[in-house]
DNA sequence: AGAACTTATATGCACACGCATTGAATGTCT
DNA sequence: AGACATTCAATGCGTGTGCATATAAGTTCT
């Protein structure tokens, strides 16, 4: 394979190693915690906030995922309980979603997973 | 936000950077030639090979998708008429692939859609 | 040759995604 | 205040994905 274009290498690199962390992220924490990547994701931005609170709307920038999609894995987090959803008293348009204490305590355990994971394959 | 661990900063700009060009390539790669980034990269392999030709099996180490979903992509390239199924005849289990003159075509066109995105975003 | 194992593709299924839309609350402008 | 536009979140819909399995062909071992 010629290398032709240092662009398409450049790509091919980051899809490469992109899917192979991915990869092993999302198995991982599904096998171990029941976790999306995606829901993982949720839980840590939600935790780095304010009170371990932050509304939906805010949370969609820093997430990588379509508003639908974050919308959902907040859902689907509710659902296990880790997270609570409760109106936005000043807008009420707005929803806050807040950690619960089982959310912070998988929180702990997911990120010691994600550690390993990212360990062995960013070291 | 501090930093904490460094292996987790490396891994959102890993995610930040994929996540970027990722979805734009497959906006502007659906909106401008109807293909997926994965019906893209298969395309990209088979011309890759000898003679515009592979064995689904043999592109499935080179494309990061499951034996299933590269499955589906060549069925989808298929059905637009971009490639060709051919059964292999020294071993019948296996499918040869083989890009059609429309598939080396547009494989040309998105090529430069591809670098286009690629520019703007890795250059 | 026949049985047991392995390999190559296709497919059923559940699920996460993005897009478009809806519904409700807010904001703006006259 | 009233009409129109904008914003936030949820949801219907179509689609791509991985896992498990099915099917068919090749391989190995006796």
């Amino acid at each position: 394979m010629k290398t032709e274009e240092p662009l398409i290498e450049s790509w091919r690199n980051l899809l490469s190693q992109y899917s192979l962390v991915a990869h092993e992220l999302d198995r991982a924490l599904q096998a171990e915690h029941c976790l999306t990547m995606s829901d993982y994701e949720v839980l840590d931005r939600l935790i780095a906030a304010d009170g371990c609170k932050a509304r939906i709307h805010d949370l969609v920038g820093d997430l990588h995922l379509s508003q639908s999609a974050s919308s959902r894995a907040v859902a689907r987090l509710e659902k296990c309980g880790l997270v609570q959803r409760a109106m936005c008293d000043t807008d009420r348009r707005g929803v806050f979603v807040t950690a619960t204490d089982r959310g912070r305590a998988l929180h702990l355990e997911a990120r010691r997973t994600q550690l390993a994971v990212l360990q062995k394959h960013l070291a």
